[in-house]
DNA sequence: GTTTGCATGTAAACGGTTACATGATTGG
DNA sequence: CCAATCATGTAACCGTTTACATGCAAAC
C-alpha cells in the first residue's frame, strides 16, 4: 500500500500529526504489512493537504516545531474507501533469510545454525508482542490483522523448530 | 535481498541468460520471497560482469538477439557467500489486502466479502502450486523454503476460512 | 552525560519498475 | 489470428530511504 492511502487510512481513525503517524504504522497493528518512513510520510500528507483531503491546523509550540494536525475531510474519506474498493495491488514478501536457507549447502554449518537461532529468536519476540497487544481491546478489523500474522508466525516457528536440524545438516561442515 | 545477489545465487546453480534468471524467480521457489524483473537483471549482470565477478559467452542465435550466457566466477562466489554471512536486511511484508481489513468496517459488506474469496482463492491457488512442486526432487535448501512458505500459507488459509464470517459482519451493510 | 522522545522538513541518492523497441517461432 | 516464448536492452519515472538540519526536555 503506498504511503497515502496508509495516511489516509490512519486519519479515518482520528486526527494526527506525521510523527504520530509514523508511530501508529510501527506498532503491532500495522508494521507486519505496511511501511512508511518520515521521508515519504511529510511530502504524502502536504500533497494530501493541496488536495483538499486532508486539511491541517497548526499548534503553536515553544521551541519546537508547530504540531500540524490532520484531520481527513470527506473527500479524503470517499477517496480513501474509493482506493479500497479497486483492485488490490498483490502482497509483497521479501524474506533474505528465506534466500539465504536455499544456499545453506554454500555456507558454513556453524553460521546456518546461528542464523536460524537469530530468527526464530526474532520470531518468537514479533509473536509475543502480538499476543501481548491481543489483549487490550481493540477494533475487529485490527483483530483480525494481528489474528491473521500471528497465525501466521506461529506457523512459521513450528516449521523452523521441526526442521531446523535438517538444514543443518545439509550446510559445509567447515571451512571459511 | 537486492536483484545483485539475487542473480549471483541463481548463477551458483548453473549458468544462465538474464531471461533465465528470471524465469527462475517466477518460479515457486523463490517468487514467494524474491523478486526481481528485466529493467534490473539485465544491469545487475553487466555490472557484475565489469567486476569480475560473472563471466559472459555469447552464443549467437538467427534472427534472435545473442543468448549471453552467465557463469559465475571463483571471485563472484567468494563475494556471494560473504554477502550470505553479513548481517541480513530483515524481513519486508506488504500486504495491501490485510491492509484493507483494517477497514473492513467502512466497506460495503458484499465487497469485504469479495474481497475475501478472492484471496482465499489466491492462497489456495498458490497452496497447490507448492505443493504439486514437492513432489520432485529439490534441493534441501529447496526444499526447506518451500515447506516453510507452505507452511504459513496453510495456516494463513485456516485462519481465513475460520475468521470469514467474523469479519464480514465487521463490515458497513449497505451501500458506498 | 547520553539516549530517547518530540517535531518538521528537504535533498540527494538509490533501487527498482514500467513501458518501449525489435522480431521470429510455435502453439492453441 | 492471437498469445506466448524466446531474448536483450534502455530511458523515464517512481516511491522510498538516508542523511542532514534544528533543538529542547526528560529520563536513565
Amino acid at each position: 500500500m503506498d504511503v497515502r492511502t496508509i495516511c489516509l487510512g490512519i486519519l479515518t481513525r482520528g486526527d494526527a500529526t506525521g510523527y504520530e503517524i509514523k508511530k501508529t504504522v510501527e506498532e503491532d497493528g500495522h508494521r507486519h504489512f505496511a511501511e512508511a518512513s518520515f521521508g515519504s510520510i511529510y511530502p504524502a500528507l502536504n500533497r494530501l493537504t493541496e488536495e483538499g483531503l486532508v486539511s491541517v491546523r497548526a499548534e503553536a509550540q515553544e521551541k519546537r516545531p508547530d504540531r500540524k494536525v490532520h484531520t481527513i475531510t470527506r473527500a479524503g474519506r470517499r477517496a480513501f474507501v474509493a482506493s479500497l474498493m479497486e483492485p488490490l495491488p498483490e502482497d509483497r514478501h521479501r524474506s533474505p533469510f528465506v534466500f539465504a536457507m536455499l544456499f545453506a549447502d554454500l555456507l558454513p554449518k556453524d553460521h546456518v545454525s546461528r542464523m536460524l537461532g537469530a530468527y526464530i529468536a526474532h520470531t518468537e519476540e514479533k509473536l509475543s508482542r502480538l499476543q501481548q497487544a491481543d489483549a487490550k481491546p481493540r477494533r475487529e478489523g485490527e483483530r483480525f490483522a494481528d489474528g491473521l500474522v500471528t497465525a501466521a508466525y506461529a506457523a512459521v516457528l513450528d516449521y523452523l523448530r521441526i526442521q531446523r536440524a535438517k538444514i543443518e545438516t545439509t550446510a559445509a561442515q567447515a571451512a571459511e
